[in-house]
DNA sequence: GTAGTGATTTTCT
DNA sequence: GAAAATCACTACA
């Protein structure tokens, strides 16, 4: 307990910002999610941006629907969808109520809570599996559309602040889509090994 | 080691 | 009916 060691839940006023001020704020920060059976804490290591405007990738660009709702609430909240028939990513809302924003989370590093991981395959190796990919930190945490649009300023899905500055921000063209390639919204922490891996 | 493709279902046109 | 903010497996060098 040398200097302060005061572990903050990030406010609702730290996503109501532009997405591009909040998602490199992201890397460092502590992903904390309470499920039936306990506590898993992860830092988290790559986001990616998806903006309201100017953004042909984001799920908003076409206007509101079903399932880009929660982009359109209010900030600090989660929003989950499900992709490619088997996979779900997870979304952190930005912007002010009424304005479509989120940060995609890509990848994170499992402090706490790894035995509760749900891996491939039944669950072998489960040592040293990294979460990188939005679609396997999903997997292992369990995340469904049952935590679609929850409230991140309660207790079930939160983010810490641990006060790091240990983080090497870099960024780089975002994964996995085929338009807005041009705009380099993702970030990550150059030091860590769980980030995405270039193909 | 790299490259290519199947899986599988929700959502929107 | 087609596409999607992905992953893991297979084939081949």
């Amino acid at each position: 307990m040398s200097k302060r060691e005061t572990i903050t839940k990030l406010p609702q006023a730290f996503y109501a910002r532009p997405t591009l001020e909040v998602a490199p704020d992201l890397l460092g920060k502590y992903l904390i999610y309470k499920a039936a059976t306990g506590r898993i804490a992860a830092r988290i290591v790559e986001v990616e941006g998806y903006l309201p405007v100017d953004d042909p990738a984001c799920h908003a660009a076409r206007g509101l629907t079903r399932r880009n709702r929660p982009m359109f609430g209010p900030p600090g909240r989660s929003y989950i969808y499900f992709i490619y028939g088997m996979y779900h990513c997870l979304n952190f809302v930005t912007e002010q109520d009424g304005t479509p924003g989120a940060v995609l989370l890509r990848a994170a590093e499992v402090v706490a809570g790894r035995e509760l991981l749900v891996f491939p395959r039944g669950g072998k190796r489960t040592d040293r599996y990294p979460l990188s990919g939005p679609g396997k930190l999903c997997r292992a945490f369990g995340l469904s559309m049952d935590q679609n649009d929850l409230d991140l300023t309660g207790d079930r899905l939160y983010l810490e602040d641990r006060h790091e500055n240990d983080v090497t921000i870099k960024q780089s063209p975002r994964i996995g889509i085929k338009v807005g390639v041009d705009h380099p919204w993702r970030f990550y922490d150059a030091n860590s090994s769980a980030v995405t891996r270039p193909r």
